[in-house]
DNA sequence: CCACATCGGTTCGCTAGTTGAACCGCTGGT
DNA sequence: ACCAGCGGTTCAACTAGCGAACCGATGTGG
């Protein structure tokens, strides 16, 4: 409707983000707008230090200045903050994985991670967007929101992401209850093939889900055997950030 | 010069950031702008899922969405990946808070933190700007740079930070010789009060610095008997990474 | 209990910022 | 030697952004 100049310039910043170092031809034509624009939108971008160019190839990025402003985005600072040091002790217990993911919309960012020193890991960049029914994160995120909020969810599509994708409402409806009833998620090979998770959700003072933590791993490692302890592990750790949040007055 | 929507959109993006839940009319008065342009960039902003409001108290942050898409910028997010799991074997060997920063023009940014799981640690949210004279992580960088590098950087104002920052020029170019010959800095409370960190640089294949990493605690922890084992760790942390990074082909 | 200050948000006429087609010189592939 | 693609520039047409003035709601001190 309105103020287009500034659409294009946050489209230009997530068409930069999206192809890392990528040329002018090429933003022009995924944004469907003029060299011209896009150039000038990149030229001022540049002055304002939120994006730069390769000398020798002469492509664009974006710079750390942006990664350092958007990195205090509201809830996330505050809760990733405070999550860090519980998350390191779920990882020293379990020595697998742990994500730390928050909500956008009906979508869950990945906020933090903490590695493993094994060869064989989970890998996923910070920034990840996880579909609600594909992850260990997800599915304790959903079985934490109210029947309204997962109703919704489930009319829009739930589209495989692997070949174990839970995309059946009905299995999902009887997962959600499984979680309910058991304090923690369960899931196998959903969002990678190979990789097992067990996520549960962090609450706020009212009930309501801030995000989820999860351990994950390889399928070879995280086996039925160890769900019982590794879901507790990381049932104990969501309620401990959840208490650690509601005293420091998290605000949504 | 132009494109000045495009400015005052990134302006009203950073400002957002710097103080997070925040007011139109403080917004606009920081930014010296008429409270409908503000108001107009904000509700394009909310369209575009970069800013949001809290429904109770009208005030405005920025949205995970916005971390998702900078957090992807360009030479962070490849170093970073690579980093990970060797800062966490850092972390392990010394169980103190390993830091990963990276450079913006003449500061450093905070791009990754392991923390630990004693009570007291140091502490400094992701993101924040760090001077290069007055950290272990700036310090190792500054030595790792070419002499008309620190020059141009010493004709500045160093700035303190503590009261204990190295703000004398002949003082901090005898570190960085100190730093050249050891092969990782030390630094006791330049940049916090009762913390000590020993930094060193992380090489890239033409042996230009692309980054640091340190080992951060209370100075009761770090006390100089063990400045050469954590010193030689990080030093070790710092050229495996290098090492990967350059496997990997990361490009500036 | 009433002014008064300040909040978030809206209106509207003027004007300046934004736009894209056409163009430039350069480089790499065939 | 050619041509297609690149990054970047120009300029006149015009549309989109600007801010002073204003609105009702909220709340606070006398």
């Amino acid at each position: 409707m309105s103020t287009q100049s500034v659409v294009t310039a946050v489209r230009v910043i997530e068409a930069v983000s999206e192809s890392q170092p990528v040329g002018l031809s090429d933003l022009a034509r995924t944004l469907d707008a003029s060299k011209a624009t896009v150039l000038r939108v990149l030229n001022t971008l540049a002055e304002l230090r939120w994006v730069q160019q390769s000398e020798l190839a002469k492509l664009w990025s974006l710079t750390p200045h942006a990664y350092a402003v958007a990195v205090r985005s509201g809830p996330m600072s505050s809760l990733r903050d405070i999550a860090i040091g519980h998350m390191n002790t779920l990882q020293l217990a379990t020595t697998e994985t742990v994500h730390l993911a928050i909500p956008d919309g009906d979508i869950l960012i990945l906020a933090e991670r903490l590695d493993t020193p094994h060869v064989l890991r989970a890998f996923l960049p910070l920034g990840s967007k996880i579909p609600l029914h594909a992850s260990a994160t997800g599915i304790a995120f959903l079985a934490a929101s109210e029947d309204s909020f997962i109703a919704e969810y489930l009319a829009s599509a739930l589209d495989s992401v692997t070949e174990r994708t839970l995309t059946d409402r009905d299995v999902l409806l009887a997962e959600i209850s499984a979680v309910r009833a058991r304090g923690y998620s369960i899931n196998e090979e959903g969002l990678s093939s190979g990789i097992t998770s067990l996520g549960a959700a962090i609450l706020g003072p009212g009930g309501d889900p801030l995000g989820s933590v999860s351990v994950s791993g390889p399928s070879s490692r995280i086996v039925p055997e160890r769900y019982t302890e590794y879901g507790q592990a990381v049932h104990a750790a969501a309620r401990s950030i959840g208490r650690s949040a509601a005293q420091a007055g998290t605000r949504l």
